[in-house]
DNA sequence: ATGAAAGCGCTAACAG
DNA sequence: CTGTTAGCGCTTTCAT
């Protein structure tokens, strides 16, 4: 077993707390001492403890953070951004993930909080259901961060990428081309994105003087085949904005397999900016969310709400970029507007 | 404050203990005081502290992971792999990362050991440096596990990919094709992957009585770019094996700079199965690793190795499989031997 | 079936 | 400057 601080000091014949002292640059302790006890910590290589510091402070030093999934590298990169700020503030991330199960989840928030993480953060499969729990987290002193979703019967501090004004950047983009008939395919709308990139889309097409064509769908690659087959059998449309970049790359095969040229018979642009999406059959015109950004927003937020500099009504929305490839037709069409902002 | 167990033992005039036990379900306590209990520390909230929890039972119910980057999706699918696996045996997962840095690994495998982690997970960026640390730490009774690469001045229970037999698949399809004059660009020479790599390179030449052509190379696209160019100053050859996916992509620029045509005039294959490598240019033949299941075996070994079942000599090595595509073109040959295993 | 005592390894609060 | 006491929230051990 692993030396303890109380080891140390019976071994130096000294107090703990003058070890304990003395390895934390405590003041209170000569500068003798605390060169022999450090010299001796290491030459042992005595590790603190820190689930008895921990139990003692009443804090871990630790985040919890939940992920719908690990499958999609978009939650990944929102990791990456919180571990590398918490890390540099000496917290560590715990990392788990619900597999898009609003039950799994609550478990999950259960034991992140029984393990004291010092604040959770949550990209909710459903913020609603478990909004209950969360407040009860929150009640408890441990603040509660959503990120990507939120939910009508909670507020709490979030950061989000700017999913309506990406919609309209997308769908603006569309309209500066020069078409008209511009349809929306949808994500599953009871998703907080889904809603808010269905209005961005609504809101430009009233700008404009439009009518909008909004057909409801669901994210994925076979919903979004199958919704765009849909959307094709409905009605006749120039181009077509879709709620995900899974969902347009469906879209894309649906659109291809009827025959129908990208972008001459019909444009398409998607949101997220896959890893893939510039290298699919027509590369994909689309909406990148800054994630890196996004995770280290989160991270900050995190911290800046344990230190009491943030404020718990924080909602930190960032800007998304439009990322023009060739399935938007812009390439073939001289009236280009702005293509990134 | 959330409230404690003595807190509940307090509110429902019972002992702390008889709460402690009803709640986990040891036997000593009536089905009454049990239902009683249960039910009031489920309609306050209740949350055992895990912290203390850890303290008295000397364990945390947690690995640490470190990998050297998140930046690389190899690295994720590694920590995705084990989390599912912790996750299930009530494990939770601690990632962080040493930024390539053999310094910052040894601070990380510090703080991680004072966190009490029950094992660590390592890919080592210096497995020989950290070598002394490392026993430390499995002196100190918390199994070290290193993957993908090992060191020579440490032996720990690993999990690795079959880099050598890999490499002979890769370099036998390349003979099987007809080619000749195979070189093989390598990655640094201090990771062992990259050594067993050549290896495995070397030994297929042997056996199919060609002379090897090696050149030591770098890993990352610009050096696996100025390797190709100083491989084609060098020498005259009809394929070359590179060491991974990203050299890999940087060689084929750089043939093509050269006016070269892949694979008419010069033959790739690359390593990894990168998520981009069916995307680019000219869609990359390759060795996939088994990265899911990489994972998994990681997790499911340092849960054996805490449950005694799995053995500290333990050594897993996942086969690899040959991934057929353009760049080695094996689509313009007839006598194409064996695609995949 | 229940409880009291002791202690996990550490630190805050008070002595001396 | 150094040490003693007490206790963080829980569980193990030994009573009752």
């Amino acid at each position: 077993m692993r030396r303890t601080l109380t080891d140390i000091a019976a071994e130096l014949n000294v107090s703990p707390m003058t070890v304990s002292r003395a390895l934390r640059g405590a003041k209170g302790v000569s500068k003798e001492t605390i060169a022999r006890v450090r010299e001796y910590a290491q030459q042992v290589n005595y590790r603190p403890n820190l689930v008895a510091r921990s139990l003692v402070a009443k804090r871990t030093n630790a985040f919890g953070i939940i992920v719908p999934n690990l499958r999609h590298s978009f939650w990944l990169d929102m990791v990456r951004g919180v571990e590398q700020v918490a890390r540099k503030a000496g917290y560590h991330v715990l990392l788990s993930h619900s597999n898009d199960d609003p039950e799994l989840e609550s478990e999950e928030i259960g034991t992140l909080v029984s393990r004291r993480v010092d604040a959770l953060l949550v990209a909710s499969t459903d913020p609603d259901q478990n909004a209950e729990l969360m407040r009860d987290v929150t009640a408890g002193g441990v603040p509660v961060i959503l990120f990507d979703r939120y939910g009508e019967q909670i507020a709490t501090p979030g950061v989000y990428a700017d999913d309506f004004g990406g919609a309209a950047q997308a769908t603006r983009h569309l309209v500066e081309l020069g078409y008209r008939r511009i349809a929306h395919l949808t994500g599953d709308l009871c998703y907080s994105p889904a809603q808010n990139r269905a209005a961005g889309y609504r809101h430009v097409m009233a700008e404009a003087g439009l009518e909008p064509v909004v057909v409801e769908g669901q994210f994925g690659e076979e919903n979004g085949y199958r919704g765009m087959l849909r959307l094709l059998d409905s009605c006749d449309v120039e181009a077509v904005f879709v709620s995900h970049d899974p969902s347009a790359i469906g879209a894309l095969r649906a659109a291809i397999d009827r025959g129908l040229r990208v972008p001459e018979d019909i444009a398409l642009v998607g949101f997220a900016d896959m890893e893939c999406a510039g290298h699919v059959a027509v590369p994909l015109t689309t909406i990148a969310q800054p994630k890196e950004e996004l995770g280290e927003a989160l991270g900050s937020l995190a911290l800046g709400l344990l230190s009491g500099e943030a404020d718990a009504s924080a909602r930190i929305v960032l800007p998304t970029r439009l990322v023009v490839r060739r399935s938007c037709g812009a390439y073939l069409r001289s009236h280009v507007g702005s293509t990134s902002l």
